[in-house]
RNA sequence: GCCCCGUUAGUGUAGUGGCCUAACACGUCUCCCUUUCAAGGAGAAGAUCACCGGUUCGAAUCCGGUACGGGGUACCA
């Protein structure tokens, strides 16, 4: 029943294709990998593809690039091999049957061949003298040679768990504590299905055993059957592992979540821009927290800090708005080299792809990228925002919002003029530098007899089409005079046209 | 229906019998900084700790019940 303190952390992520993979899941993963890493384990990812109903053929290949793009990297799975390959259920059905024909032999298992119509009427039944639906353990008076007529008419034969007479059932959970289960509330349960595959219930004990696993971390959905696996162990004779139901992750509505709630899956999160460091952190932080006041982590020491013991059991709602909040810190955390590496391919995206406009050659100029950054790093909440913020370093025709221009103190007659004498000023300026521009453009203003704001924000949309910019004079520096003085001259003419 | 789990500001968390007239963070609002937008700084509002009862000198913390939410009750995982 103990687990063996000394024998190493193994845990294991067991997803079944049957679709992308959700942020719940994502969280479980991460929360199983965590435990391994953190006492440097192993962590090792098994396919579950034992309902041939629902499987997808290419969940896997997504699964495994949701789980890479977090960083929660295994030891032992299906595309790398190890010690107890295959990682894939439905290559393991040898092992399966072996399990269910020792627990036959051993008087814990039996052969059924009620059919599924048999059952649904047994429940239509029960539900119609208003008793609880569930199987009635018939089976368990069956003879064998019932058993091979059956067989012989072509009868579809399932083995059950035959549920022990025990009373009460108890076993420990990492998280939950102390549970206690009244058996005779339990009906005996299917682990072999009649195409010969197991369900759930029998394949992860027999994978867990035989792969060492030291803790099965999964979500609290199954809590419920967690007492049909303990009595499984006990009549495999295994040990148990240590059991660590993770809560549950809710949609802003307080539901379960779901494709309503947004993006569901931890790629959408990638495709969106956000910093798999960032959802990493706030994933651990659903469930978990280090003890203080610390959020802001990063891998390393949410491997260090991160103990079972902390695990919440209550649910806890995922709220993008904190998320973004946290992404943005992270792009602020950012050295710009490694920043650069990040946004390069999503400004050299094609342009229906959220990158810049397909006008723009590329490769880009990566030290001109690299120069710009400063400008907009502190202003990003999503990775995908790099290219309105930086469109007007590159394009050549603007899109410019002639209403815009005068900003709100002013009008075109006074923006018109304005931006004359800036022309003219910016034609002369020398040295072309930030901190020269402001000076000359502030004794400008001065001249003009205006405050900064009204003299700056025309010549803000005049060059970047945006009221709203990173530092004028750096952005100005940046897009190059030549290119300011057609975008002025451009602007000029436009304020004249309209009035 | 039955079984199981949960319940601290809108959200994530801290709190494990007295330091709690409940803390931190996100969000919201105000102000400062400021050429715009951010970032940053300073504040504010927001919680009868789901409810009721019990134990105790003392309870967010322990116990019981109720309510609400969620999960399970499959030859799905």
């Amino acid at each position: 029943m103990s687990t063996d303190n000394s024998s190493p952390v193994r845990t294991r992520f067991a997803p079944s294709p049957t679709g992308l993979l959700h942020i719940g899941g994502v969280r479980t993963a991460l929360f199983s990998w965590l435990i391994a890493r953190q006492s440097g384990g192993q962590f090792i990812l098994r396919i579950e593809d034992t309902d041939r109903e629902r499987y997808d053929a290419d969940a896997e290949a997504s699964i495994m690039e949701s789980l890479r793009w977090l960083g929660l990297d295994w030891d032992e799975g299906p595309d790398i091999g190890g010690p107890h390959a295959p990682y894939t259920q439905s290559e393991r059905l040898e092992l399966y049957q072996q399990a269910a024909k020792d627990l036959i032999a051993s008087g814990h298992a039996y052969e059924d061949d009620t059919t599924p119509e048999e059952l649904e009427e047994l429940r239509a039944a029960q539900k119609a003298a208003g008793k609880p639906p569930g199987y009635d353990n018939r089976g368990r008076y069956k003879t064998k040679e019932e058993i091979e007529a059956s067989r012989a008419a072509g009868k579809p034969i399932v083995v059950r768990f035959k549920i022990p007479d025990l009373g009460k059932l108890k076993f420990k959970d990492a998280v939950l504590d102390e549970m206690e289960f009244d058996l005779s509330l339990l009906q005996d349960f299917v682990i072999l299905k009649s195409d010969g595959y197991p369900t759930y219930h029998l394949a992860h004990i027999v994978d867990d055993h035989h792969m060492k696993i030291s803790h099965v971390v999964r979500g609290p959905e199954w809590i419920p059957s967690a007492p049909r696996h303990v009595l499984i162990h006990q009549a495999l004779g295994w040990d148990l592992p240590e059991y660590v139901h993770v809560p549950l992750i809710l949609g802003k509505d307080k539901a379960k979540l779901s494709k309503r709630h947004g993006a569901a899956s931890a790629t959408e999160y990638r495709d969106e821009g956000f910093l798999s460091e960032a959802v990493f952190n706030f994933l651990a932080l659903l469930g978990w927290s280090p003890g203080d006041d610390t959020e802001v982590m990063e891998r390393a020491e949410i491997v260090e800090r991160f103990s079972i013991d902390r695990i919440l059991q209550s649910p806890s709602v995922f709220d993008s708005e904190k998320l973004l909040w946290l992404n943005g810190i992270h792009i602020r955390q950012m050295a710009v080299d490694q920043l650069l590496d990040r946004v390069l391919p999503v400004l050299e995206a094609p342009e229906s792809e959220g990158g810049l406009p397909d006008s723009v050659s590329r490769p880009l100029d990566r030290d001109y990228v690299a120069s710009l950054l400063p400008l907009v790093q502190e202003r990003l909440k999503t990775l995908n925002e790099i290219t309105d913020s930086l469109k007007f370093f590159f394009i050549d025709d603007i899109d410019l919002d002639v209403e815009a221009l005068p900003g709100r103190k002013s009008d075109p007659e006074t923006a018109a003029r304005s931006l004359e004498e800036s022309l003219a000023l910016l034609k002369e300026a020398e040295p072309f530098e930030p901190e020269h521009l402001e000076a000359e453009f502030r004794a400008l203003a001065e001249k003009l007899g205006v405050k900064p704001g009204p003299l700056f924000t025309p010549i803000r949309v005049a060059v970047t089409g945006s009221t709203m910019a990173p530092p004028l004079f750096d952005t100005i520096v940046g897009i190059g005079r030549d290119r300011c003085i057609a975008r002025l001259e451009s602007a000029i003419e436009k304020l004249r046209a309209s009035s």
